[in-house]
DNA sequence: ACTACCCGCGAAACCGCTTTCACGAAGTCT
DNA sequence: AGACTTCGTGAAAGCGGTTTCGCGGGTAGT
């Protein structure tokens, strides 16, 4: 035996002495039904046990149900928990608004690849993009009127609503606090300079200096690519071509903590001679001596609010970008 | 405008000259039209730009072309890039045979949950579970038929397919390194007992005990839960309890680097005079001081086997476990 | 009292594909 | 040559909801 059969319409609206109309519109939440004959349904749908098939609905009204979630193959999808867990609270939003995840890993490059056809084949009632490098594909999709959400800032100021973590708030606030504690020469590790976080991060470590109305020394600032092979390569060459650096920031915890191992290779103390502050606080930010000072993002709320953009939209409110805020996060590397 | 309007059955049969019947058999792949015909409609077919509306053919097929991954909202997902890894890996595999992936992070204990419901509904042709602490549901839902497969050994024997890594083998290819770099007296700091990955790295740290004649001192089997902090914990007790203590096996690498930390701070070298052992090979072991000699398991291969062992379920094949295959990985600290 | 509306509700069409069933043509067996 | 299969095919009946349309009765307007 199969699964449990289960009731229909034609079931309930039988149950209930309506009719199958009917049935649809009580479950459908229409006002118009009198009380009354509401209220049989319910019972009907109660006591049987009913449940909506979904894909049958789906059919008939075009709405799925469904909303997927594109994850870039680029991305280090294998080694950063920052994507299962934004995707974790993308979830939860979804599924407390009746709302089923699909997930789509697969290159995003492509205008016309398999995902591409997939979202424009209206399976999806919508789609929520973690893009670093390319906005291609999401710009094509834009005249389908499919709804979507972006995490991450895109490049080109579309219209799409997104959501993003203040990365120019936290860098800021992470070399104003290497400023306040004294360092003179601070030196700047960015992410993937493709990425717009990795951009609005230097931005926000430019923007400190500005402010103190220096300018950082030419070669001070590396561009890097979020890995701990480029923090410690990265710092490595610092020391060479200013040994004199005592203060770094990094755009993520794992160059952080590649540069810090580094400079005590080299006989660096961390924090007395060259302080370091990350970003991200990640897990790697507890783990490396001395640990991490760092920005901390809420990459739970991130995926929330991409949930809840999500709803919005398909409710027909119209939505703002949400940025969401960052931490200082003291220890004892800075 | 919305999508663009996409061809039916009707279109397709009206221009290839045959009827929708024909067409459905053709792009089912079925054996039984006359080549010719078969041909006119895949031009046809090629010629408008037709694509199958997977929800129309999941109501009439009854097979909706879903997978379920249900992962346990008790998991660590937003530490770990564990779970994101393997689900990636899952996903892959799946999408390559035409199959999409529907996320469900979600409270797994309960038989009668939200999750139940919808993996009895039908609306997905098969469930794959991240499961842990309890076979409730998993058990449950065998009797509804549901292909199934399990990430991780189930507790009971259950005859359902299931993936994982060879964590006996693992812990005992470990616990026999630090014996044969001379460990005269070795802890284990276990994972959440209450797993059975836990339970099968601690037995493999037994068996090489056993195999070497000796048993295992009262007190040097910590009962940790795979957080830093219990690693930390551990280590701690361990030197005041058993302070000649000379190797340690911690069951993943977060608790082997708590461990190590701790036994730095408390003066001892690593791995001068205690060497540690992890296990996971995550990135974490790569930035530790001295970088931690653990035993990989490779994540996405356990993704892509739970993927693979779904497909050959629903091809009607018989099924049986995968364990993939553990490595031991040196680097400094034992 | 008579036409004009509005409201709640059921009949029925429809969403797009799958699958059963039966029919005619062609092939096989005495 | 007649009866029996086999094979390729189309007509049509679903799958289980949603939604349009129009009807009957009650309210309102004049």
């Amino acid at each position: 035996m199969g699964p449990a059969p289960r009731p229909t319409y034609s079931v309930i609206a039988k149950a209930a002495g309506v009719s199958e109309a009917t049935v649809s519109r009580v479950l459908n939440g229409d006002e118009s039904v009198h009380p009354d004959r509401a209220k049989r349904v319910q019972e009907a749908v109660e006591k049987l046990g009913y449940r909506k098939n979904r894909v049958a609905s789906a059919l008939a009204s075009g709405r799925s149900g469904l909303i997927a979630v594109v994850i870039d193959d680029d991305l280090s999808v294998f080694s950063d928990p920052f994507w299962g867990t934004v995707t974790s609270g993308v979830s939860r939003i979804l599924s407390e608004n009746g709302l089923h995840t699909v997930l789509m890993v697969s290159p995003v490059g492509s205008v016309d690849g398999g995902v591409a056809h997939y979202l424009k084949s209206g399976e999806v009632d919508g789609a929520i993009f973690f893009v670093l490098h390319s906005d291609a594909l999401v710009n094509n999709l834009r005249k389908t009127g499919l709804p979507m959400v972006i995490t991450g800032t895109p490049h080109s100021s579309l219209d799409i609503p997104f959501v993003d973590t203040d990365n120019f708030g936290g860098a800021y606030t992470a070399t104003k606090h290497l400023i306040t504690n004294g360092c003179k020469k601070i030196a700047c590790i960015t992410g993937d300079i493709g990425t717009t976080a990795a951009k609005q991060r230097l931005d926000g470590y430019l923007q400190a200096f500005r402010e103190t109305g220096g300018i950082p020394a030419k070669g001070l600032i590396c561009e890097g690519d979020y890995s701990l092979q480029s923090g410690m390569d990265h710092a490595r060459k610092l020391l060479e071509t200013h040994p004199d650096v005592d203060g770094i920031f990094a755009s993520n915890d794992l160059m952080a903590a590649g540069a810090v191992t580094v400079l005590q290779d080299m006989g660096r103390l961390v924090p007395e001679q060259v302080k370091v502050v990350g970003f991200d606080d990640a897990l790697i930010a507890q783990t490396t001596r001395p640990a991490l000072t760092t920005i901390r993002q809420d990459v739970v709320a991130l995926g929330e609010a991409a949930g809840s953009l999500m709803i919005a939209q398909l409710n027909g409110e119209d939505v703002k970008p949400i940025i969401t805020t960052t931490e200082l996060i003291i220890r004892a590397s800075a």
